[in-house]
DNA sequence: ATCGGCTATCAATAGGCGCA
DNA sequence: TGCGCCTATTGATAGCCGAT
């Protein structure tokens, strides 16, 4: 999406994956939020950027 | 997206909500995928649908 | 039950610039 | 470095029908 096309390919340019990995690291925790609302299901993400940092996010305890 | 719009919401019929999640487990599984080449990152993610079934991805062991 | 294909429509995001 | 804001453009997906 975005202005051209983009490849599924590593990024060369550290600083411009770094960006790309903020961008997208939301957008996929928001997917995942997303998902375990609308279908009610249990997920775990785990993120290891190369940065050596750890994201994770973890769908809200259901509520018996 | 799609047609008209969608709030995150559970989704009261089961059927419906099955069908929703089949595709937007493969749209959350393909930008995992995405973002872990993209961004030279490894990720793990793992689902536990209603139906008791476990799904998971595990980013691909990157090439020394 | 677990998806695949199709199409209209909305949402994510690349790129550029700025800030702490 | 780690992100926020903005816009044009691509990508994801809801809804429907059908296949396995």
């Amino acid at each position: 999406m975005g202005r051209g096309r983009s490849e599924i390919k590593r990024i060369e340019n550290p600083t411009q994956r770094q960006s790309t990995f903020y961008k997208r690291r939301d957008g996929l925790f928001k997917k995942a939020r997303e998902l375990s609302v609308l279908c009610d299901v249990d997920l775990l993400l785990l993120l290891f950027s190369t940065s050596g940092k750890l994201y994770h996010y973890l769908s809200p305890t259901v509520p018996s």
